[in-house]
DNA sequence: GGGAGTTGTGAAAACCTTTGCATGAAACCC
DNA sequence: GGGTTTCATGCAAAGGTTTTCACAACTCCC
């Protein structure tokens, strides 16, 4: 078995400046410790010359912290989970943090996995990005088990969308801005609103199906079964679903799309149908992406903060970090808007 | 400083199990050593039972390899590299890696700063998604020194676009992508083609204006000083970037954009300023990102297998760790083809 | 039935840092 | 000028694995 090349150790670098290890671990470690100029000269010196990287694995064995994040998100390459990691990243990057970023593809096996390996890891925190799966999921005790042993064993989490597993969060109230969107449609006059929904399998799709339910009945309105069509959360999921939707129900007139990927697919589904949008239809999703306001017509949309979302996120694992005692399970909850556009 | 709870180590299982450290890791290490089927079990269980799980820190530090690769990106929410990095997460996590996301957002100082800290960490290899900075810019040679370390510790490295340092690379052919766009459009005949080329900093975007100037010297076009615009990578950048151009170049009827968000943005310009796209201007990018065919009209662009870009560039860094005998300066060249839709 | 392999296990050394304790020197106080 | 802080540094013990070496117990072969 192949050994990667040895790059010098610490002790090198001691010998070079003619102090012992445990000194040039106190210059380097940057703590305000007692040095002497001279010596600090001569540890700093040494390192340059050597061009000396201090190894963060022994580092992290020794004082039992790891500099490193784990954003788990659905798929990176949406890019509502791309502006939110990129949040993530700004932060901890700022403070001398690494994020590693686990795409579960909506497949509880692979989430399983990488929380095993961030466990082995033992990573500083992890951010919860999208849902959870819902809990009757024959996965879903193993999953609570999981983020149960990474607390045990001292990581910090914080969720940025509901999970199986109570845990702090930072987070939109999803069931207010599904009705946030219905209500927007209903002041547009529009009555036979159609939903598609996202997987089965995500609370989020869940809680934005109940809000899209709760939103029609206290505005008077009997949503119809076929009104609801429940898709995955990509764009061509989208596209097929509102395919679907609008073969089965025609006669509605507006379509509420659980997230702004769906939306997008939907826009091209009614065009494909030879209804125009916003004359023959409306769409609104939740979201906010950075594509929207390209497209014509532009999607009006519930935007979400993503990129502060996750800037909070990473400043909230930070935060505790340095203070434990602030282990509470806070919640915060960040305000969402309509933005409205050309689509209704 | 607080300390993280202290997770249980293999001495524990050791004891449990009534053997000694040094057979739990040979159960657990899955190397086909001679263990006694009945040590196993008892080992096994003792691990099952207290929820044991290795410190990868430990084992890595032993075993000088780490788990982690990482990807260096020029934005993670540009759906672009979003692709990629799902194409390395995919091979990676399937054997057992863990993969870390640094957004350099073009800022040299970002970029060194991640290189620093993947190198601190000790990380197996390191893709390079997007081009490297230009040589003539003034981190360009401490870019290239850090690149140097980095493999001298033993990094593995593979690049996706150009990178100011020599490396083994998966990649497309830019200047023949750029080509083709500029061919296509020539045989749609198109004469008056604009190009709205990427940042100045980055290798990528010469590249593609190379590849521009040359398609339209050989198809015996002179290109006009105005007909070039130089912009970010982004779709706001495409939007006024396009819409620059059409204003400092009336004439032209065709955008040859270096990147899909600039041809997003340019199409959302071109109905701005009153202009139908493909009847008034033609419009094509590179990449073939996910959104192109919900577009309307639907982006032609040159696609690029961002998919199996990722993948490639993982199994490459995953069969050299294996092999390292096999430390060749390979480079493999991905082919590249026009998909055309609605826009030209 | 004695040597040669094979198999299963443990002790101990490495991997590279950090940090608590100890020591010695210098500075300060009355 | 002796006692008390403060400063600067070294020693050695963690931290949790893997791996080499050694050893003992089997199996096998003629």
């Amino acid at each position: 078995m192949p050994r990667r090349a040895r790059p010098l150790s610490i002790v090198e670098v001691a010998r070079q400046a003619k102090v012992s290890p445990a000194t040039v671990s106190r210059v380097l470690g940057g703590q305000r410790k007692h040095i002497a100029a001279q010596t600090r000269q001569r540890v700093l010196a040494a390192a340059a010359r050597l061009d000396y990287s201090p190894n963060a694995l022994a580092r992290s064995l020794a004082t039992r912290r790891t500099p490193i994040l784990a954003a788990l998100v659905h798929d990176i390459s949406d890019p509502y989970f791309g502006e939110i990691a990129s949040g993530i990243e700004a932060v901890a990057g700022d403070s001398g943090h690494v994020v590693m970023v686990c795409n579960w593809l909506l497949e509880p096996e692979r989430l399983l996995r990488s929380l095993r390996l961030l466990r082995s890891l033992r990573v500083a925190g992890v951010v919860f990005c999208g849902s959870g799966i819902v809990p009757e999921h024959p996965l879903g005790g193993e999953t609570r088990r999981l983020i149960d042993l990474l607390r045990r064993d001292g990581a910090r989490m914080v969720a940025l969308a509901p999970q199986p597993a109570p845990m702090p969060s930072v987070m939109i109230d999803n069931r207010a801005a599904a009705a946030l969107a219905v209500r927007h449609l209903v002041e547009h006059g529009h009555r036979a609103i159609g939903h598609l929904a996202g997987p089965r399998i995500l609370l989020t799709a869940a809680l934005r199906h109940e809000g899209y339910l709760r939103a029609m009945a206290e505005s008077g309105i009997e949503a119809a079964a076929p009104w609801v069509e429940w898709a995955g959360f990509g764009m061509l999921d989208g596209f097929e679903g509102a395919t679907r939707l609008l073969a089965a129900a025609p006669e509605i007139t507006a379509i509420f799309a659980a997230n702004d990927q769906l939306a997008v697919g939907a826009l091209a589904a009614a065009e494909s149908a030879g209804r125009s949008v916003p004359s023959d239809l409306s769409i609104v999703g939740i979201g906010n992406v950075p594509v929207l306001p390209f497209l014509r017509p532009g999607l009006s949309t519930v935007s979400v903060p993503t990129r502060t979302l996750g800037e909070e996120a990473a400043r909230h694992l930070l935060r505790r970090r340095q203070r434990p005692e602030l282990e509470t399970q806070e919640t915060q909850t960040l305000a969402v808007g309509l933005t409205a556009r050309q689509s209704v």
